[in-house]
DNA sequence: TGATATATGGACCAATCGGTCCATAATAAA
DNA sequence: TTTATTATGGACCGATTGGTCCATATATCA
């Protein structure tokens, strides 16, 4: 077994925490304290595993990533078609205005926004997130249209690039305060162009 | 003439640069010796024109919004079409990933994601800037319509809270670095349900 | 020139920032 | 029980945070 006193604390479980905190805040907002009062962890509990805010917020929004498209890859393989998955991810999103009463949004397009391309490491981190969304997007068009519910002439890799954005943009109207009912009238635009010719 | 020592700065000069600097930074990350220093003004004479760093904050973006709308707006009336406008604005924000450095996106969508709806006062002013975006891009869709290029069957009000959504994700996904080239390939799948039956 | 009014430089403030360090607590192994 | 090893509580750190206040500088007006 392993030497010394015993951790009183479940390294999973304060991670999570701590995302939800980053997630509600973002990184500046959130102060160490903060994060010390969520994870209920002492000063030196802290560094000694997370080692700085700013490596555990990598680790965080790695987390988030894992989670996320782990969720995503579930709903695909349980959706009944391509389609239906795409349809479904983006009214879940619209859904967040109603259910979501602090408005988080995404915590990778949230960390786009406040990091941009300052931080190196942060903005590679974003850059991966996203390649990962787009490729979920690519397999649900490339199965879509082996449904032939979107037409094979069109560009999976191009129509997955274009329902990150329209996911993006989404994220950021929900910030905004747009109501779940205008977000759901414009998924319906969005959907368009994988059904027309 | 004015009584007392006279004012050794120009109000909306040092406004602008305040702006400038929440624009690359954000609020948080921005602080009160970034501006001082940015200004070039003292404590004193900050406090007495802009009262507090949030004061000045709620300026700056209500002045971007204005900027950014009369800009716009002539653009608008400089276009050869509704379409022509509409493409030439999501063109112009792919040009940022280039042409801007920083990938300072919007002051706007920026605010929109730091604050969401913790602020009453500035969410209030985005959700006003994006109803202003809305309602060019309907104006823009109206006119299109009456030009036979946007089918008169489409429903302007919707399309016109697509085309927001989608500039907001543009915005997002330069911050996020991607390129010039693979967003001009979204824009043109953007454009799809303005001119398909 | 003196009175009045405004602007400015800079000292000062408490609170908070992220982070370090060390004494002590709590365990396993010998 | 002693020793080795790890975890924890909390004192402490300098720097910075946004913000206040007052003495002084600089102007207009009478």
């Amino acid at each position: 077994m392993r030497l010394g006193r015993p951790i009183e604390y479940d390294r999973e479980v304060v991670l999570r925490s701590a995302m939800h905190v980053f997630w509600e805040k973002g990184f500046e907002a959130t102060s160490l304290q903060d994060l010390l009062d969520t994870m209920q962890l002492s000063k030196s509990s802290f560094y000694q595993t997370f080692y700085s805010k700013e490596h555990l917020f990598q680790e965080c929004i790695l987390n988030y990533q894992k989670v996320m498209v782990d969720d995503l890859n579930e709903d695909f393989k349980n959706s009944e078609s391509g389609y239906e998955f795409i349809k479904n991810t983006f009214i879940c999103i619209a859904d967040d205005a109603q259910n979501d009463e602090k408005k988080k949004g995404c915590l990778i397009i949230n960390t786009a926004h406040e990091f941009g391309q300052k931080n190196n490491v942060i903005a590679d981190i974003v850059k991966k997130s996203i390649n990962k969304f787009e490729n979920l997007f690519f397999q649900a068009v490339k199965l879509a249209q082996s449904e032939n519910i979107i037409p094979k002439s069109k560009n999976a890799n191009v129509l997955a690039k274009y329902l990150v954005n329209n996911m993006s943009g989404l994220r950021s109207l929900v910030k905004a305060g747009m109501s779940r009912k205008k977000l759901i009238e414009i998924i319906d635009v969005i959907l368009e162009p994988l059904i027309t010719k």
